[in-house]
DNA sequence: TAAAAATACTCCATAGGTATTTTAT
DNA sequence: ATAAAATACCTATGGAGTATTTTTA
C-alpha cells in the first residue's frame, strides 16, 4: 500500500522538480526520497518522473501528483479536525438530565456552557433515570445528570452537590411553628408524591416510616408543578428539592419550611461509562454546572 | 504524521468494532493493531476508541472514521488510476509527425491505434522536423514520427521502415525508357523540391552532385501535392517518397520511376527523449505503425 | 565536466510477533 | 470467569544515513 511518506515524498518531487531540493523540504537525504520515489512506482507499477539532468513528471505521474496533493490535504484535514476536538467540552456531547433537575438547572448552565465552550454541540435529552442509564448504556448518551447513587457497576460517577429536601405544605398550615419541621411531621399530613419511575418518589419514600408510606400518595404526579399545585389546594403536603423552590414555589399558596438537622437530601452528580474517555470534558461540564447554580437562599 | 497503515487499522476497527478481528483482517496481530491505534489516538490528539469489553468510537473517532475510509478509498483510487495506465500505450501520449510523412501513414496508423488500444489518448502535431525535436526538448512532446537520423544527443531513436525515393517526371517524358533511372538523371531536368526547412529538400540534394543542386527550384513548394502539380505542368522533376506515391501520384500526368539500385532512401522512424520512461509505449506505436503500413507496391 | 540521481552498505528505529497482565462484564 | 485489550519484551524488516558510482546534458 502507498504510504503517506511517499505520497509526502513525491507531492515535494512534484512541486520542486528536483529530488535533491524534495528531499531537503522533506528533511531526509536525497538517496533516502530517491528510494522511497522508486518504491512508490514499483508498487503503482507506473513511471512518475522522467529522470535526465533535469527530471520532468510523466503524464501519469502529473494526474497522480495532483491527487497526491489532495490525499495530503485530508490527512492534514484529520489533524486539524482533531484539533479543534482536543480542546475540552467540544464537539457534540449527549447529556441526559432527570425531570426533577432539568428545568432548575438548565436554564443557568446551559447558556454559560455556549459563553465557555462556543465549540461545544450539546444535546439534551429528559427522561427518568431507569431510562437514561440504558441509553448511557448503549452508547446513545454520554453522561447523564441525576441523583446519586446510580446502580450498575459499569458506571462512574462525579458528585457535584447536595441538593436538600424541604418540606411544601399549603399556606397557613405551618404558620406560628417556628422551629423547624422534622422528618417526623411527615406523618401529620398525606404526602404527596411524583408518580411511579422518578427517583423523586422513592427519595422520599425512603425518608418514611413504614406507617407514613400508607399515607402516601399512590397515584402521583407527573411534575414538581403538579404537585405544589395539588399541595396548594390542601391535599396534602410533598417534599421539593431545594433547586425547584425558587421556580415552582415562589406563590403564597404554599408554605416550604427547612428541615430540622440532619436535613434529608438528594445527592447530584453526573454519571458515565466508566469506560468513557470524555472524562476530564465531564470534570469540566461539572465546575460549570456548580458553577452556574444560584447562590443558596435562606429559606 | 499519520500513516496509511494507521488509517487502514482504524478503519477496520471502526468496521468491526473490535480490535482482534480488525487485527486479524489486516492480517496483523492485535497487540500490532492496538498499538497503532493507540500511536494514531497519541498523533491527533484524541480518544477514537472507548474501550471495554465491548469498544464504541467516541464522536470524534466516528467523524475520523468516515474521513479515513474516504481517503483510504482515494489512495486505492492511485492504484487502480495507475493500473489503468500501465497497460501499453495508454493514457495521454503526444506524438509529432513531419509533412512530409503525416498525410501518408496516420490515415492508416490512427484507426488501427484506436482499435488496438483504446485506453490511448494520442494527440498528434503536425509540423517541421527542427520543431518536433524543439519540442521534445522541452517536453511539450513525447515522442516524433520523422526521417532518422536526428541531431541532437538527447534523443533515443526507433527506426520503423526504409521509405524509398521515386524519380517523378511528366508525364511522357519516361515513356520509352525501359530501364530504371539513376541518381545521375536528376540532371536532366530542373530538380523541383519543397521549401526551406522540410527535411525532403535535405535529403533529395544529397543526392545530388553539386553541379545539380545549381539546378533546383530555389523557391520550393509547400507541399507534396504541389510539387506534383508542378511536376505535371513540365515544370521538372522531382523526388517523391515511395510512401506517398498512392495519394499524389495517382494521376496519369505524372511518370514515378524506382531508380535501379542502389535506390535513395530515408529511414523513417521515431525519437523520443532518452530519458522517457515510455520507450516500451513507443516500441508498440512502432509496431503498430509497421503492421498499418500498406504492403509495397510494385512501380 | 559538473550536477543530479542511483547504488552499495550499514545502522537504527520501529513495526510486528509471542507471552503475559490488566481490565471489564 | 472469560473475553478483550494493554503491556512487556524481543526480533526483524526496512527506512534513512554516508560514501560512491552512474548518468545526463
Amino acid at each position: 500500500m502507498i504510504s503517506t511518506k511517499q505520497l509526502t515524498y513525491f507531492d515535494a518531487v512534484a512541486r520542486h522538480k528536483h529530488f535533491g531540493r524534495a528531499a531537503e523540504e522533506c528533511a531526509v537525504t536525497q538517496p533516502a526520497l530517491s528510494m522511497q520515489i522508486q518504491e512508490m512506482e514499483r508498487a503503482l507499477g507506473v513511471a512518475l518522473v522522467e529522470r535526465g539532468r533535469t527530471i520532468r513528471l510523466t503524464d501519469a505521474g502529473d494526474q497522480i501528483a495532483a491527487r497526491a496533493a489532495d490525499i495530503l490535504q485530508r490527512i492534514d484535514g484529520l489533524s486539524d479536525f482533531a484539533n479543534s476536538r482536543q480542546a475540552p467540552l467540544s464537539g457534540q456531547i449527549r447529556l441526559g438530565v432527570i425531570p426533577s433537575i432539568a428545568p432548575y438547572v438548565l436554564p443557568q448552565v446551559l447558556p454559560e456552557l455556549q459563553r465557555r465552550y462556543p465549540a461545544l454541540e450539546l444535546r439534551v435529552r429528559e427522561t427518568l433515570t431507569e431510562y437514561l442509564l440504558a441509553q448511557l448504556e448503549d452508547g446513545s448518551l454520554d453522561v447523564a445528570l441525576l441523583a446519586l447513587p446510580v446502580e450498575g457497576a459499569g458506571f462512574d460517577t462525579l458528585p457535584l452537590f447536595d441538593d436538600a429536601f424541604l418540606l411544601a405544605s399549603p399556606a397557613g398550615s405551618a404558620a406560628g411553628k417556628r422551629t423547624r419541621p422534622t422528618i417526623d411531621q411527615l406523618a401529620d399530613a398525606p404526602l404527596l408524591l411524583l408518580e411511579e419511575g422518578h427517583c423523586l418518589r422513592e427519595q422520599a419514600l425512603s425518608f418514611c416510616s413504614l406507617r407514613d408510606i400508607e399515607n402516601a400518595d399512590s397515584f402521583g404526579a407527573s411534575s414538581l408543578s403538579t404537585l405544589v399545585q395539588m399541595v396548594a389546594s390542601g391535599m396534602g403536603q410533598t417534599l421539593l428539592p431545594e433547586m425547584s423552590v425558587t421556580l415552582e414555589a415562589g406563590r403564597n399558596d404554599i408554605d416550604v419550611q427547612r428541615f430540622a438537622a440532619p436535613q434529608p437530601s438528594r445527592k447530584v452528580g453526573l454519571a458515565f461509562r466508566k469506560t468513557s474517555p470524555l472524562k476530564a470534558d465531564f470534570t469540566a461540564l461539572g465546575d460549570v454546572i456548580l458553577d452556574a447554580r444560584p447562590p443558596a437562599r435562606d429559606i
